[in-house]
DNA sequence: CGCATCATGTTATGTTATAACACACAACGT
DNA sequence: ACGTTGTGTGTTATAACATAACATGATGCG
């Protein structure tokens, strides 16, 4: 851990950028409505920084976009941002990394998983399956609240390639 | 996440302790020397304190402890130590705590999964059934090297109890 | 001995995160 | 209109976590 932070590529395969930010933006619009809570200027650009950038930032690289645009300067102002966009779902913190990234499905609620390229540092969500772990916790009286599942490796761009 | 870091309690429950102190110490000793790396001093005693404690400890609550005998104050002793035991397999990294733990099956290679109690900090170990997850990554071509799995919870003791 | 390797000691600094308090502003009841 | 409450932002200061880089010592080997 522990690379020096500036910004990591999201997802193992091509897709139409624009658009995902532009529906994701929409889901997150209409869910702040729903539950009546605000997405102020401030964790608006946040969520969309993220989302445009397609990749794992440090808070202190989110700041630093905020502050260019005249929005804030101060740490507790991301983590502050990144605080709520967490608690709505909208973002996913990723431990491994102290990264965050924006959610790759944000409608419905999931525990996500993700795998992380050691390599290009590209990240990837994917639906968790609790499975047998969570069978095991609760085996033992352990209720789990939340979890977090994180792969690290090489992604298919990044493994060495075969001789042909 | 960010608690004020001290130290944490393992496990759910009780068990003999001066017996797996002792038993995770030699069965240390024995794969150094196996490997031939050597288990120093330091790094001796590094795992001895995270094994007593028995408990998920920050760096610096190791290098205090590992100060006030003589063996070291500055930072980059305490990670190295860490670092050590960590790639031999004797410690684990919590990657939501920024701690460390001493592993409860030193023996084999294995990828661990913890339950963290939100409330009082214990820390329990269980062993990782990767399943589901290294299906999906294999099929997206990723390729695992090290997972990460974390939950967070309330311990049994710590669950609001039901009237009788 | 000369040299390579591994471990430790130390300085300095980098990176991540939060506590605490001040202020602005909208919503509400009176 | 007025105060009150809740929520969000601005700011200062500092805490907590982690490593780069270089110096020193100890061990083993040709």
């Amino acid at each position: 851990m522990m690379r020096k932070m500036s910004s990591y590529p999201i997802g193992f395969t091509a897709h139409d950028h624009a658009q995902c930010v532009k529906s994701a933006l929409a889901a997150a619009q209409a869910v702040c409505a729903n539950r009546g809570v605000q997405l102020t200027p401030v964790r608006l650009r946040t969520l969309e920084i993220l989302l445009e950038e397609h990749a794992a930032m440090g808070a202190y690289d989110v700041l630093a976009r905020l502050n260019a645009e005249g929005l804030g300067s101060k740490p507790p102002v991301a983590y502050r941002a990144l605080g709520f966009l967490v608690d709505q779902g909208f973002v996913h913190r990723i431990e491994q990394l102290n990264a965050f990234i924006a959610c790759a499905h944000p409608e419905d609620a999931h525990s996500p998983a993700f795998m992380i390229c050691r390599s290009c540092g590209t990240v990837a969500e994917a639906k968790a399956q609790s499975g047998k772990f969570a069978q095991s916790a609760a085996q033992t009286g352990f209720q789990i609240e939340q979890t977090v599942i994180e792969a690290e490796g090489l992604c298919p761009s990044c493994q060495p390639q075969v001789q042909s």
